[in-house]
DNA sequence: ATTGGAATGTCAACAACGCTGACGTAAACT
DNA sequence: AGTTTACGTCAGCGTTGTTGACATTCCAAT
């Protein structure tokens, strides 16, 4: 990047004796594509004081629907106390229901409302459109 | 991952043209990749009351010796006030060097000093070793 | 049947790190 | 001389991570 020398990983080179060259291109590559690929949404949600997080919830509930709350923040990495913020205010606008469970009444299984669906569709959409663009 | 048909994106389909299904693993692969490459350093920098920031103006100052602030900021993609928070902590605590620019007095060139060389090597080692783990 | 502990989820307070806006200084440009 | 540029800094705010404390529910040992 700063020297100029970017020539691509020898692709004949073993993966398990990265250059620190390679490593670093890599580490860069993945900074930002990730940042890349979640811009469009970030715009989305700005507007309604959501963020990156609320994505992930409506994400993952949307992928497995009925998914307690332990079940979710284990998935994401985050602490329950971190996640509930997040679903809080989603619940509070109506994007994602909570229903105390029939077996164990302790647990509250999350799930998209119509309203929920729809923001998740625009926001997959926008990240369709965006890997679209970058072909 | 919640349904259970985690068919690969068949190899023949023109990625123009990604099912609902295609994107949503490729945003899930992203979120997890993303995580997965930066829970090392991550862990490494908590002790030392730095975070991701303090990382990735290491990693371009590294990358790039002698770069401005004003680049730097361009090429992490915040604002010059967030960095100046990073970069002031950076530099109390000898990490990072900042020199008046030669031609234009205006500049601050940005270095690495022995230290914070130390802990790049550090970080990316860590990355190294997570991504001969990946395999 | 009661009780003690584990599991689940909620509320509160704090830290990291984005942001905007405003202002000051020095240097460069016109 | 006046404007613009590069940088630093202060103040304030929002999102999203953290830990700590607490209520409810379940379950297992007594």
């Amino acid at each position: 990047m700063a020297d100029g020398r970017m020539m691509a990983p020898s692709s004949g080179d073993s993966l398990l004796f990265l250059t620190d060259e390679q490593l670093r291109q890599g580490i860069e590559a993945m900074f930002f594509a990730y940042r890349g690929f979640t811009a469009d949404p970030d715009r989305i949600l700005a507007d309604m004081a959501y963020g990156r997080a609320h994505h992930r919830a409506i994400h993952f509930i949307n992928r497995a629907p009925g998914t307690t709350v332990n079940n979710l923040f284990n998935i994401l990495g985050v602490t329950k106390q971190s996640l509930n913020r997040v679903l809080r205010t989603l619940i509070a606008d109506g994007l994602v229901q909570s229903k105390v469970g029939r077996n164990d009444k302790r647990e509250r299984h999350l799930f998209l409302t119509d309203e929920g669906r729809k923001l998740e569709q625009e926001l997959s959409d926008a990240q369709r459109a965006r890997m679209r663009l970058a072909f």
